[in-house]
RNA sequence: GCCGCGGUGGCGGAAUGGUAGACGCGCACGACUCAAAAUCGUGUCUCGCAAGGGGUGAGAGUUCAAGUCUCUCCCGCGGCACCA
């Protein structure tokens, strides 16, 4: 064997080994192995690859290697998700074609990945905007359209007027374009929607069966945001008393609350406002009211630190329905605190007992009625519960059984939800096309199945946004529209916006399963043999997005009944970050970027990987600093590895004849024990997702060995199989250097011996009222009695004694005695 | 404001309620060397010559025993944010 360790030559050859003999190219089923499906979020192909790329695929490698040598047929599938903005940016910018663009980096990026050596299976291989996979979105899409599920109406959306284009949410910060920096406004547009919020309460009653972290369980409760409360309805009549058809229609959490009503809050937009606009004596100077309203953008408005706002509605009151007499009339405002989205859009103020209502009432000088006891309302707002009081046969009662009576008396229960539907329509280029025509009154139509996919038409030279999709300019795609449905002028009209990303990437983990499909999505049976995935590994922001969506998408599919069950991911783990060595986000403007194909070079695909594992825990979603001292010490780690054996080589020629026997003898049991309890160790941190504390477990080893005179190989061996899966291409090489005929990833995981974990002896504390005054070296399992006996038997002890008797002694096998005195 | 996560050496981080600081980095000293690098060895929370004392953001509590459990507070990170 070489002397020295060239982790160049090495890995390129193992590389190029594995690739050559398919290694990693799964099979449905491989004699009578459990199927287990390992999955990681498929990367954007923004033409290189970064440091994050490498923490995200290369450390979970280690998991699947370990998985696979553990008895598992595991399928670890990759690919792109190809469609997005950053590739018609680059169009524009640089009078690129997007689909050469994002082809190009994915052949780079896929070099690149090679030299991960991770295990991925390359056969399986999605790209989203290939036509054979976007095929299958729109189907699908179909499939949801037919179902009601995907349906266009008109939404206020986030529009730049200076890229003149619908920015998505995560597109505006702080109120501005994320790339011009100029002021987003809102505007009116016809758009696609999912309907996600019919899925609501599964998406929550559904993740109690989930083996996620409880932290992305509370993030998306949050996000959908349930809350069980009443409708109530106020009538409506002029200043005259002379009652009004239309009623308005409230939501509230708090009906014990109902007999505070003060006044009652109209969002902007709510629809009464219109049909009782000749009633309203100051129309004028609501509609302008609105109207100031509509041109700030969503920010703005639903920034809770602002000033609260708002307009009474001159010449029409309410009607409390619980009360008669003074009071029962109440007045009505129209102010943009209230949400048009939310709810019924309209609430029912109780000052006393909300703080917005409060703060609202204090400013226009409104009546705060106490309803609810237990608080002080002449300083602010008790928003606690409480003992009913002014509520007539109410008095007394405490809140929660009130709101249920008078629930039950006034008004309905209802549950609202915060989550809203998926708007899914881009003015985008680089996506995948909505399979829609539209006929002259405007209705949309489904392209034909056969008619699949619904090419992205490639005669588009202007990428620029201009106010409509790009798709608006292509001759080809209004020709193929006319082909289908007749070419009567141009009666038929195409949709000329593409799908958001999201949807793209909330089926992928389907097609893994059959990615080669040309008649289905995926077989219902190649289905049922993967998902759900047994374990996905992502990062932290795509908690209430993709992991959302996904879910959605995966149960609609399941209702109808094109895959086998509603929930995509059984295990989920989020990631942390890697920080620049200054502890700073890596960005180019800050220079802190560490470059992983340069890291590679110099120390090895293997130190690399190992390093990220071992830099912290993985099942957290902790902030890593890169840490240039850190690598090093991995890198020696690794060559004191490769050091130690030239020293088993040496010693294999000397004892050549008794190869095989000489291991027992020439290893203390001290090692063994030490090996058995590092396989415990290693093994279960892998499933754990602690690869840093594994790999703590086998330097602790590795020193140890260093320090015995005769290394055994099967020792040795049993060591290399657990640095395997974390730096695949030296123990590779090591392995065949020691004359084994077949790959070390084709290895049995080693497995431990509890009985063999257990040393001879073990030192115990001597603790005197829970301090330590001494150690006590004794036998393993030795009694109570034992260790009580020797342990007063010690001088030190005896000191710290004196002449007092133990009043009480506590004894914690193999760790202490505790002398209480 | 609400929700979630966290706060341990010079640094990344270890610790089923049971000897805090494993492992790695850094640093110091030593060996090897003409010398340096690399490598190897020893040491490295803190005060103290020592015996011993103190120490896991602050304060209290439970316990024979608390980094770990409970309460109050402070700080940092992430998410949501007028959701009635």
């Amino acid at each position: 064997m070489e002397k020295e360790y060239n982790h160049r030559e090495i890995e390129t050859k193992w590389q190029k080994f594995w690739k050559e003999n398919k290694f990693y190219e799964t099979k449905d089923q491989d004699g009578n192995k459990p199927n287990f499906y390992a999955l990681v979020e498929f990367p954007y192909p923004s033409g290189n690859l970064h440091i994050g790329h490498w923490y995200a695929f290369a450390v979970p490698d280690i998991f699947v290697r370990a998985k696979r040598m553990g008895g598992y047929n595991v399928m670890f599938p990759i690919g792109f998700d190809a469609f997005g903005l950053p590739a018609e940016n680059a169009a524009i910018k640089n009078k690129v074609d997007p689909r050469k663009w994002t082809y190009e980096n994915i052949a780079y990026m896929e070099k690149q990945l090679q030299s991960m050596g991770n295990s991925f299976d390359w056969s399986r291989k999605v790209i989203t905007s290939d036509p054979e996979y976007y095929k299958w979105t729109q189907w699908l899409f179909l499939k949801l359209y037919e179902k009601g599920l995907a349906y266009k109406k008109k939404a206020i959306v986030n529009w730049c007027p200076s890229c003149n284009t619908v920015l998505a949410n995560e597109q505006v910060v702080a109120g501005k374009c994320e790339r011009c920096d100029r002021e987003v406004i809102q505007k009116d547009l016809e758009q696609w929607f999912f309907k996600i919020t019919d899925y609501a309460e599964r998406l929550l009653s559904d993740m109690e069966n989930l083996n996620w972290p409880e932290e992305i369980k509370t993030a998306q409760k949050n996000w959908i945001g349930k809350s069980d409360g009443t409708e109530l309805e106020f009538e409506v009549a002029s200043s005259q008393h002379l009652v009004f058809s239309e009623k308005i229609k409230v939501f509230t959490t708090r009906a014990d609350t109902l007999f505070g009503v003060t006044y009652l809050v109209l969002a902007p937009e709510h629809p009464i406002i219109e049909k009782l606009k000749s009633k309203i004596e100051n129309l004028n100077e609501v509609e302008k009211y609105i109207k100031e309203t509509k041109a700030k953008t969503e920010i703005e408005r639903t920034d809770a630190k602002k000033k609260k706002t708002g307009i009474k509605l001159e010449g029409i009151v309410a009607i409390n329905p619980v009360i008669s007499g003074t009071g029962r009339e109440v007045p009505i405002f129209v102010a943009d605190y209230v949400l048009g989205n939310y709810g019924t859009g309209a609430v029912m103020a109780v000052p006393a007992h909300d703080e917005r209502d409060f703060e609202f009432a204090k400013k226009y000088n409104l009546e705060i009625r106490e309803v609810i006891s237990g608080g002080n309302i002449s300083v602010e707002s008790y928003t606690g519960e409480g003992v009913l009081i002014n509520s007539r046969e109410f008095d007394g009662i405490n809140s929660e059984e009130a709101r249920e009576k008078i629930t039950e008396k006034f008004g309905e229960k209802v549950t609202k939800y915060k989550l809203r539907d998926w708007l899914l329509s881009r003015q985008r280029y680089w996506g995948c096309p909505i399979p829609i025509v539209y006929d002259s009154k405007g209705k949309p139509h489904p392209i034909p199945e056969e008619n699949l996919p619904w090419l992205l038409p490639e005669d588009i030279k202007d990428f620029a946004p201009k106010g409509e999709s790009p798709l608006g300019s292509s001759k080809e795609l209004k020709k193929r529209v006319e082909k289908i449905f007749g070419s009567s002028s141009d009666r038929w009209k195409p949709e000329v916006d593409t799908m958001d990303t999201f949807v793209d990437s909330s089926w992928y983990f389907n097609r893994y399963t059959d990615s080669k499909n040309e008649k289905e999505f995926a077989n219902k049976e190649k289905l049922k043999l993967w998902m759900p995935v047994s374990r996905y590994s992502g990062g932290a922001e795509h908690t209430n997005m993709h992991l959302l969506y996904s879910r959605f998408f995966h149960k609609a599919l399941f209702d109808l009944g094109l895959v086998n069950e509603s929930e995509p991911f059984i295990k989920r783990m989020n990631r942390g970050l890697i920080l620049g060595p200054d502890g700073q986000k890596m960005s180019k403007s800050k220079g802190n970027v560490i470059d992983p194909d340069e890291m590679v070079k110099k120390v090895g695909s293997d130190t690399v990987k190992m390093y990220l594992a071992f830099i912290g825990p993985y099942n957290e979603t902790g902030q890593y600093p890169w840490d240039f001292g850190g690598i090093v010490g991995i890198r020696r780690f690794l060559e004191r590895v490769w050091k130690i054996v030239q020293k088993i080589e040496e010693q294999d020629t000397k004892y050549e004849i008794r190869e095989e026997k000489s291991d027992i003898k020439t290893s203390n049991s001290k090692l063994i024990g030490l090996l058995h309890k590092t396989i415990k160790k290693v093994t279960e941190d892998i499933e754990n997702y602690k690869f840093n504390t594994a790999i703590s477990a086998m330097m602790i080893f590795l020193n140890e060995l260093e320090h015995i005179p005769n290394v055994s190989k099967t020792v040795f061996d049993t060591f290399l199989k657990l640095l395997a899966p974390f730096a695949p291409h030296i123990t590779e090489e090591i392995w065949t250097n020691l004359r084994h005929k077949t790959s070390i990833h084709l290895e049995k995981w080693p497995e431990y011996d509890e009985s063999k974990i257990k040393e001879e002896n073990t030192v115990i504390a001597i603790q005197i009222n829970g301090k330590v005054r001494g150690q006590l070296e004794i036998k393993t399992e030795a009694s109570e009695e034992t260790v009580k006996e020797r342990a007063l038997k010690s001088t030190e002890i005896q000191k710290w004694l004196g002449n007092n008797k133990p009043k009480k002694v506590i004894f914690v096998p193999n760790r202490i005695i505790n002398f209480v005195i």
